[in-house]
DNA sequence: AACCACTGGTATAATTTTGGTCCAAAATTT
DNA sequence: AAATTTTGGACCAAAATTATACCAGTGGTT
């Protein structure tokens, strides 16, 4: 096998060898860059195809340019963000889900397909039969509220409720969760899921987002360990 | 019986290893191939193949051919695919705002303390007499949702604020946004705005959220066009 | 306050590189 | 032998790059 590999040549090399060097934290976050005049010596382009390059940089969000001052890095590296799945409480990730999911299933009844629908239907009956198997449950209604999310037709909002899907399969709520999680909380929740599915199928929005909310509700209380 | 290890020659020949190029990864989404001749000199054929070749690439939708400037491949593999604020409408950036900014309303109004609130007055008075500079307005209006998202005291939500003034600052419809922010609309939001920070002095949760909620529409408004 | 060097922003024209097109001889396949 | 493909070359037009020069905002010094 060959190797037709090349360097990308032009503004699109420069953008690429910046992009790298920024990605590598060569460049910090708010750092500034070289200015044009000065990357064109060292790429030994003009100050146009620098700055062609610059532009596609901004574009990209890595960089802003500010006029009479320079250009500054404004991308910061994941491990700067990682964080947050250690600083968030279980309260607070309730509290989120709280604000966008009865939102998600409005979305849903407005925009999913019947195939969508089939689709969470399906995802559904794989909670079946894991009333004494709280980490199974735990998987499944992710994938539940995972799929929801993903059948609203909104890219951002699917995108952003994977993020917090992330935080929440992260926390560290696992203690608590055999406790918690008992054969008859299992069995409720796997209701509530069956309801909120039958409320999508008649359409009715304000009927499923009250399902959602009193079944967040529900899991806030069961956090806090009433009863 | 065929000869399974006959190499094919020619312009499928040429067809067939850069489409294995690009399927494989070696010419990620977007990157440029070299030159026709280029491509010519390292597969020693004629430019001609190597154009039936790259008319057979595009044909099957593996790559796009421009004018002056080059092949680009537009094959993406699926992990390629994630790239969200590129592909996200101003529709649903507006459609997920409306998801969480109401529930960030009420969680400023239950937990923030009296210096958010002055906090939050301060970013607001950046945005007095923009009246004729839509570019301003702009950027202090991001500003004051981003305060608002910061003042309600839950670190996962500003976090996830703060991903959406990210998209929305990047979105490009700086094209509309000079015909939609007139000096009239812009002084209509600024309104809204001081109408939103009298309803979370005076704690007013369903006040609050009503006025978000019509401030979304609006821009939603706006932005198709309707008046 | 005036000045300064340095920054990004803009404009222009010449040059180079790129894909698009056509052709006729040579090689290959049928 | 006929049909098809490949070849190598020439030329065209679009786009990118180069090389300048000048404009305007920023930040510091005098």
């Amino acid at each position: 096998m060959e190797h037709p590999l090349q360097v990308s040549t032009g503004s699109a090399g420069v953008f690429n060898r910046i992009r790298e060097s920024i990605i590598s934290g060569q460049y910090g976050y708010n750092e500034r860059l070289p200015s044009e005049r000065d990357l064109a010596a060292r790429f030994k382009a003009a100050r146009g195809t620098i700055r062609t390059a610059l532009e596609q940089l901004e574009q990209a969000n890595l960089v802003r340019r500010k006029f009479g001052s320079g250009t500054f890095v404004t991308y910061r590296s994941d491990i700067e963000r990682e964080d947050i799945s250690e600083e968030t409480s279980p309260l607070e990730l309730i509290e989120t889900r709280m604000a966008i999911e009865p939102h998600i299933v409005r979305l849903v009844i407005l925009n999913a397909s019947n195939r969508d629908l089939n689709r969470l239907e399906e995802v559904l009956k794989l909670a079946e039969g894991t009333e004494n198997d709280p980490n199974a449950l735990s998987m499944a209604d992710e994938a539940f509220h995972m799929t929801l999310a993903s059948c609203c037709q909104n890219p951002l909002l699917k995108w952003i409720y994977r993020l917090i899907n992330d935080i929440r399969s992260h926390n560290q709520w696992s203690a608590r969760k055999d406790h918690v999680l008992t054969p008859d909380r299992i069995r409720f929740y796997n209701e509530d899921h069956w309801r909120l599915m039958v409320a999508i199928r008649r359409r009715d929005q304000n009927h499923a987002a009250d399902i959602i909310i009193s079944h967040l509700k529900q899991a806030h209380r069961d956090l806090l360990g009433q009863d």
